[in-house]
RNA sequence: GGACUCAUAGCUCAGUUGGUUAGAGCGCCACAUUGACAUUGUGGAGGUCAGAAGUUCAACUCUUCUUGGGUCCACCA
């Protein structure tokens, strides 16, 4: 045995116990099942991390879900679970690509694309994904995460490659994947379009116009774009409106308008255009605006672009204005309809701007041909496990989303996140996949050049593009040149396979497949909810046929303490690894799992994580203290060793329900509530209660080694440092912590007198601490206490040593008190008679006065409800609905009446 | 506009099927202290569970409304 030092320093341990475990080849689960840590058969537990972006360092979010997931994770591991917590990073194409630029530019790069060439950009931005990749492994490290090395994936590599291909493929060949020229969402500075999800709205002041095209046009419109207005094809009325209903249906020309191009605008009805907004009637511009887009194709409208991908304007709109940017284009046309008084009147409103969610600039709605998954289409499912849907059922892709989670064989967690599932999958519109990114899965079609490049050629089938998942160099009609498709796939395209693709697929027989998929939890911030959550669903129900994990578990984010959202312009950023290194490891990861409840935001500060800092000393104090005491040192399991004093029952009984509560709450995904109750058995109940007795009683060798054994298992999956130093120090240099069998509830028959009994003590001693606390006495050295209740006089003489060591009193004379004072001890302290109530904690007499109490009140009401069942004329009348909610009302009551009856005789 | 969520001690939050005297941590006040631990111990103060109504034998808990925070989605001509 070792001395522990006496206090705990995680810095001189963390980094070395860290790499003893990922020697030790454990977090691989088939190691464990080599080296008999788990049976080969045994239930299998997996997590896939959700792959961190390589844009640079891990904040304190995903500390916090690294911390949740490790914890589950170790516990399983130490259920005896064949347990995979799979590692990975995300190549985030446009995050990282932005990001990269950004740097570049910061370097004194100007247009680092256009400089540098796509092959020496992309070098580049590998160069800051593969920096990155290794500053997020070690923080994973640091924060003590057992995740099985072995099987790092990353979104962009060769296998997941390979994995986006063929899905892909198949996704074409069911016809899910279309190319299409549609309205899509650009962002002029990423040069990219973006997902429906990845906008993001800002609220601001925008001028807004009111005029007409000419002078003769009889209907006023109102926009905050003005320059869009050169594309319009029509004006929209609602139906109902009395001023325009006349002109429906009509057309109108005019010439040059705002010195521009000729329009021809038809007068049209849609019931979503408000009557009260503007003037009631809006001018619709087709290729700009996604609401026109759909009025235009209901009434066969002509699509015009006038807005290029650079932002500028096209030639559609003639020569005054072609090549002008937005803005000079607006500032323009208001000018033009100022000269020729067609301006009535130019307002402020408040108005929402579309704005990129990654480099914040406006989005700009334009027509464009891309590359769409189609979520409503209707196909046939191939091979499907699925409850509900078979193989060969037609479905749609929503129709998949929706039946897993609607039939419970997804479980989200907390289950109000199930209604902004549903809500969202019912607004969802078609996925844009494609992006002009040059990081990324590139698009695996070909085009072959002379089929695109001249349409008068005869060969048809050369104009379809094709879709290979290998690579191919030759048109499969023609024989002549292909060019692959230079657009990049949506990066959420390759995360949504992240389940499979990282287990062996496109291999259907790959073991990793077959042994740990569908995962067992997906836990991730409820802030992707949509963007991931939802895609992994799509893909590997489609794809697989399969859920891609049976329970998602959605933590909150974590907020400073004023609650503010962490951001580097606020200052308020808590870097994990500097909290680390002040605090330790295990004091953070304390403070980021308990005080908080699923899908609440949790707000951290430094104090916090100081007081887990007091805490994981108090552990390593009470292992130094306990190992002291300790003389024959023995890992032990089940064996439960025998006990020779109250204290000794009671701290055994209180440990096996505190083993029995924190297991279900751990498989009930409450974490902080574990941790909690985990922290009160080992600081109040152990701490100040049983070792001090301890230091009384004296000779407890076998009973402390059960109980030290048993806390450490207990708290080893919240704060993994700690405990294996401890294990290290007092135990076995050899036998590892992290895989010792955790704790299981044993049967102990349970005396209800010993909790009993061991209150009355409690309290005795509380009461003697009070008083004195209270009425300033002298610390007694003689006491006499003398006590009513006659059969607990040889339990307070069994315990007078304890008494008097805990109230420190040198002298205790115990009697029996002549006069029945029903429940009270009365203390004859340096002359002064007081009394102390015998049960504070479990006061029986209060108890059955409550429970009386509440059986004269539920008794009348059984009683009542009886005989209104009885009464036939009221169950012949009545509807028998209502008949059925009365008679389930008394059994209930009934149910609760024998329970409280059965309390009250239990004490008497 | 549609939804979700929160409101409990000075602060941060628990309170899972309605049923003990509503809990914890931090903070505060008083006291203690050389032997595991000042990163400590003991005792104490502090709550009409946001407000109103309803359902019930019984409401912090369920329903409705009101007030005040937060979030998401849609629209924004």
């Amino acid at each position: 045995m070792k001395k522990l030092s006496k206090t705990y320093e995680p810095q001189l341990y963390e980094d070395k116990i860290y790499k003893c475990w990922e020697a030790s080849g454990f977090f691989n689960p088939d190691v464990c099942v080599e080296k008999g840590v788990c049976e080969e058969n045994a239930k299998h537990f997996s997590i896939v991390l959700p792959p961190p972006n390589v844009t640079g360092t891990l904040h304190i979010g995903h500390a916090m879900m690294l911390v949740i997931q490790d914890l589950m994770i170790r516990y399983h591991r130490m259920k005896g679970d064949k347990t995979l917590w799979l590692p990975g990073t995300d190549h985030a194409a446009i995050a990282t690509q932005t990001k990269v630029e950004k740097l570049l530019m910061e370097k004194g790069i100007k247009e680092p694309k256009k400089e540098l060439g796509k092959e020496k950009f992309l070098e580049a931005v590998n160069k800051f994904a593969q920096a990155s990749h290794d500053t997020i492994v070690n923080q994973c490290k640091k924060m003590g995460s057992s995740l099985d090395w072995s099987r790092e994936a990353f979104t962009l590599d060769e296998e997941r490659n390979l994995a986006v291909r063929t899905v892909f493929k198949k996704m074409y060949d069911d016809g899910l994947i279309y190319r299409g020229y549609r309205i899509v969402n650009w962002c002029p500075h990423c040069q990219s379009t973006i997902a429906d999800d990845e906008v993001e709205y800002k609220e601001q002041r925008a001028k807004f116009y009111t005029f007409k095209y000419s002078v003769d046009f009889p209907i006023t419109i109102s926009t905050t774009r003005p320059e869009t207005k050169l594309g319009d094809t029509a004006i929209a009325v609602n139906p109902k409106d009395k001023r325009y209903k006349k002109y429906i249906g009509q057309e109108f020309a005019i010439k040059n308008f705002a010195g521009g191009p000729d329009l021809k605008i038809k007068i049209i009805a849609d019931e979503n255009v408000e009557r009260e907004f503007g003037t009631g009637a809006l001018g619709v511009t087709p290729a700009h605006s996604l609401t026109d887009y759909e009025m235009a194709q209901k009434n066969g409208l002509p699509i015009i672009k006038i807005i290029d991908e650079a932002g500028k304007m096209t030639s559609a709109v003639g020569a005054n204005y072609e090549g002008l940017t937005v803005k000079e284009a607006r500032k323009k046309v208001i000018e033009n309809l100022q000269d020729n008084n067609l301006l009535e009147k130019e307002e402020e409103i408040n108005n929402n701007l579309s704005i990129c969610y990654r480099c914040g600039t406006p989005i700009e709605p334009i027509p464009s041909r891309q590359w769409f998954i189609e979520v409503n289409k209707k196909f046939k499912i191939g091979d499907c496990k699925l409850k509900n849907i078979k193989k060969g059922q037609t479905v749609t892709l929503k129709k998949l989303m929706q039946e897993v989670v609607k039939s419970k064989q997804i479980e989200i967690i907390p289950e109000r996140f199930n209604k902004i599932y549903f809500h969202w999958i019912d607004n969802l519109r078609d996925w844009c996949i494609s992006r002009q990114l040059w990081y990324g899965h590139q698009i695996p079609v070909y085009y072959c050049k002379q089929g695109f490049s001249n349409n008068q050629l005869s060969i048809s089938n050369c104009k379809e593009p094709i879709v290979s998942v290998e690579k191919i160099f030759k048109c499969p009609h023609c024989g002549g040149e292909v060019e692959q498709d230079p657009d990049t796939l949506d990066t959420w395209f390759s995360s949504g396979l992240w389940t499979f693709s990282t287990l062996g697929y496109p291999d259907l027989n790959a073991s990793d497949l077959k042994n740990y998929h569908p995962t067992s939890v997906m836990e991730t911030g409820y802030d992707i909810l949509f963007f991931w959550v939802a895609r992994m669903i799509l893909m590997t129900t489609y794809v697989l046929g399969v859920i891609p994990f049976e329970k998602v578990y959605l933590h909150g984010l974590v907020r400073d303490e004023q609650g503010r959202k962490m951001s580097k312009s606020l200052g308020n950023v808590i870097d994990p690894l500097d909290v680390c290194k002040k605090y330790g490891t295990d004091a953070v990861r304390l403070s980021l799992l308990l005080g908080n409840s699923p899908g609440n935001d949790c707000k951290l500060s430094e104090e916090k994580i100081a007081g887990f800092r007091n805490f994981s000393n108090k552990l390593w104090n009470m292992s130094r203290f306990m190992s002291l005491q300790i003389s024959n040192f023995k890992i032990q399991n089940d064996r439960i060793p025998e006990t020779k004093t109250l204290a000794d029952q009671y701290i055994l009984l209180k440990l096996n329900s505190t083993i029995d509560v924190v297991c279900r709450l751990i498989e009930s995904f409450q974490f902080s509530q574990a941790g909690e109750i985990l922290r009160d058995f080992t600081w109040t109940e152990l701490a100040d209660w049983y070792l001090e007795i301890a230091k009384i009683e004296g000779n407890k060798s076998e009973i402390l080694n059960y109980i030290l054994n048993t806390i450490l298992k207990l708290w080893h999956p919240f704060m993994p440092f700690v405990t294996e130093q401890i294990w290290t120090e007092i135990y076995s240099e050899e036998k590892m912590l992290m895989i010792e069998k955790f704790p299981q509830k044993q049967n102990i028959s349970v005396h209800s007198e010993v909790l009993e009994d061991f209150y009355i003590i409690k309290n005795i001693i509380t009461g003697i601490r009070s008083l004195r606390a209270e009425n300033k006495i002298e610390p007694a050295k003689k006491l006499n206490v003398s006590i009513s209740a006659g059969d607990k006089v040889n339990l307070l003489k069994a315990n007078a040593e304890i008494i008097k060591g805990l109230a420190r009193v040198e002298e205790l004379n115990i009697s029996k008190k002549a006069e029945k004072t029903k429940t009270a001890i009365g203390f004859v302290e340096s002359g002064v008679e007081v009394f102390v109530d015998l049960f504070g904690a479990i006061d029986i007499e209060a108890e059955k006065v409550r429970l009386q109490k509440e059986i004269a009140n539920v008794e009348p009401y059984v009683i009542g409800l009886e005989k209104k069942l009885n009464n036939i004329e009221f169950v012949n009348n009545a509807p028998e609905k209502v008949v059925m909610i009365e008679k389930k009302k008394l059994v209930e009551a009934q149910e609760k009446l024998i329970k409280l009856k059965s309390q009250l005789n239990s004490l008497k």
